[in-house]
DNA sequence: GTAGGATGCTAAC
DNA sequence: TTAGCCTCCTACG
């Protein structure tokens, strides 16, 4: 589930108990020196930036949070405190909930000038408002990076994944290795528009990717009332025929990720 | 019921 | 470059 998506929601669903004091402990052990030092604080702000996650908790101390690939939150709502289940890194205890989390790649405390290093690193973000592609585009015209690859680099673009990568180029009909100088500024912006369509949606859709909903723009030549059995395009659908022109669809390592593609529609 | 891959990154080598 | 994280989902039987 973590592309950038999730992790708004989860900024979101935290914002709810800005002001509440958290107990914080750490039932593996692995947070468990940093989750005393923080134990008992109130929750000032949240904060998203592509994949990363921060909960500011009073003292200007800041928990950096990555899911990776399995991390997870799990929320019980309620004042009982429920058994721990797998190898929980966190347990948060507010007033009327109980917050675990489990196999992030990253689970730290930072201060502000920790915090500003990890946005630093970090490219714009289609999720967040102030941020646009305008300052990208002069070093995009000089990158011979295939597309593919520039959407998945987090220091350029923050917050697309895999999922996204895979279904914002099918709708747009871009081959994925075309390089990124080859596309016009205006194709840029429809990129930059996309996704942020794209992932609004998912975070609307509570965390589910689904991006042949009905409300998002279709790609373009899709037969009329065309019915989709699946919540992607390509993503995940190797071989299937593509919903616009019937040819399989094809998968290709590209960027170290699995690149799902239709060399017609991409063509 | 079980096996295996994955929406991703870090740290060790 | 590779192992590790340690969970969820899907495909398979």
């Amino acid at each position: 589930m973590p592309e950038g998506h999730s992790i708004r929601r989860l900024a979101d669903q935290w914002e709810k108990y800005v002001g509440q004091q958290f107990l914080l402990a750490s039932p593996q052990g692995r947070f468990g020196t940093q989750a005393a030092l923080l134990s008992a604080k109130r929750l000032i702000s949240t904060d998203a930036h592509g994949k990363h996650l921060f909960l500011e908790f009073e003292g200007k101390n800041f928990i950096h949070i990555h899911l990776g690939l399995y991390g997870a939150f799990r929320w019980h709502h309620g004042t009982s405190t429920p058994a721990v289940r797998g190898a929980v890194r966190l347990r948060a205890v507010g007033d009327n909930v109980t917050v675990d989390l489990s196999g992030p790649t990253v689970c730290e405390v930072l201060d502000e000038n920790g915090k500003s290093a990890i946005h630093a690193r970090l490219g714009v973000d289609p999720l967040r408002s102030e941020d646009s592609i305008e300052n990208l585009l002069p070093w995009l015209k000089q990158s011979s990076w295939p597309i593919g690859k520039t959407l998945l680099e987090q220091s350029k673009i923050a917050g697309i994944g895999n999922v996204y990568r895979a279904e914002i180029l099918f709708l747009l009909g871009l081959n994925p290795h075309r390089l990124s100088s080859d596309l016009s500024e205006d194709e840029w912006r429809e990129v930059w528009a996309m996704s942020r369509i794209l992932l609004e949606a998912g975070v609307r859709h509570k965390g589910r990717i689904f991006t042949t909903a009905e409300e998002l723009p279709k790609p373009a030549n899709l037969p009329l009332e065309t019915k989709f059995s699946g919540r992607t395009y390509v993503y995940k659908r190797t071989g299937e025929p593509c919903v616009v022109c019937s040819t399989a669809v094809l998968q290709q390592e590209l960027a170290s990720r699995t690149l799902y593609w239709c060399p017609t529609c991409q063509a």
